[in-house]
DNA sequence: AATAGAAGTTTGAGGAATCAAAGAAGGGGG
DNA sequence: CCCCCTTCTTTGATTCCTCAAACTTCTATT
């Protein structure tokens, strides 16, 4: 049977690859990732591998294999859409809704995920932007900018917060760095680590590099 | 910690309970109730007992202390919430939503749940007429009168009905013996084992004894 | 009262997930 | 080229929940 145990770690595996599709994700960087001992993720990958959701190279890494992207980004939808509801038809706070969802993903059925679904209208995107997998486990990669690498002098739009720490959340909802919120980049100040942006309602802010890489825009669609 | 497992057991006696208050309730009943072997019961009821949730006397029976009590309650009260968000909001069947909510009721966290009854203005009972606990646990008690034992001639209304198999749900909201539903009492064949009454639409529906046991009505209130 | 049968308890074992700690593999610096 | 350090795997143990089956207690009936 496919446990919670399961969907977490597939999920997190996915998550993990997309830092570096290009190479086997290390059993160390999982461990961490799910907050266990590197021996609790190698026992665990084992019995993944034996129900065909990974490839596993001892010593070498891993890498889901097409079932075990496809479970991953169906709980990847659950979450997601979950963290939507929450935020649109329960009023929560986005920066709680991560945590909520990450228990109640495991215990939606489809049918429900389904009208939740419906409800808010087929979204592309939850509340952080992060994009929505098809129930037929389709997933749009839009290629986005970090702020910490983006132009001068364009219009822009946030189109994802790329962090679900809450602290972090309340900090960008509280100076305007939401989805959807058009900006231009002011400057950028190699040596201070730091961005400036002015944002649609003339406020501007300054970020430092590591905060800066966590806001992701794309060019503005007039 | 108090697992899902635990909330499963410590529901499921304070339902047993319900059905005969006075005495204890028996191992061979909870166990036949939670579909375990009964040793199975009797391991889980000892660390019940040792968590301060049940009073246990070995081959007596067991009984709820109040914290069982308070946690059945909390339980019931999120099971109950939920059934009503799910028929009301997400629009499915009131035979479907007892099994959803048996899995979601070990996943929504206190605040959700919150949110989900101020949405539904507070409401006081289920889709099958159950009460709903209040946050605080207390459990309006009301009398009703099994349709079985009904006193012809007086004006009544469906109240409850205390069966949450989906194929008898799915019956009963055929035949429109549905909460809220006024009736009067044609007739009652003792022989027969049947009961016959009038809907308000004017249908008239025959029951036999065990059915008729589990609709729950109290007199009109005009 | 003796005893058969029902009801309940105990014991031994197994699967899922975890940790601690010991052991093996592999890669880079001296 | 060898050793050492990091990374990974193995081993043994633990917790939670369950079952099967042996065993005990109680009750009711003759």
């Amino acid at each position: 049977m496919i446990t919670s145990t399961v969907e977490n770690y597939v999920k997190q595996i996915y998550l993990q690859q997309q830092e570096d599709p290009t190479s086997l994700l290390p059993m160390g960087k999982l461990a961490s990732a799910m907050k266990v001992v590197p021996g609790t993720a190698t026992a665990m990958v084992k019995t993944l591998s034996d129900s065909g959701l990974v490839d596993y190279e001892p010593r070498g890494g891993i890498r889901l294999t097409h079932g075990g992207e496809q479970l991953a980004l169906h709980v990847l939808r659950r979450h997601r859409i979950l963290e939507l509801f929450l935020v649109d038809v329960l009023g929560l706070d986005w920066s709680e809704v991560h945590e909520e969802a990450e228990t109640l993903e495991h215990a939606v059925s489809d049918k429900v995920l389904e009208r939740m679904d419906k409800l808010l209208n087929h979204p592309q995107v939850d509340p952080h932007g992060d994009p929505i997998p098809t129930a037929k486990g389709q997933i749009r990669k839009v290629r986005l900018i970090p702020l910490s690498e983006f132009a001068p002098d364009t219009a822009a739009e946030i189109a994802r917060v790329a962090d679900q720490d809450p602290a972090f959340l309340q900090f960008a909802e509280k100076n305007g760095l939401i989805p959807g919120v058009g900006l231009s980049l002011l400057g950028r100040d190699v040596h201070a680590d730091s961005v400036t942006v002015r944002l649609e309602n003339d406020v501007t802010v300054t970020l430092g590099g590591k905060a800066a890489e966590k806001i992701l825009v794309r060019a503005a669609t007039e």
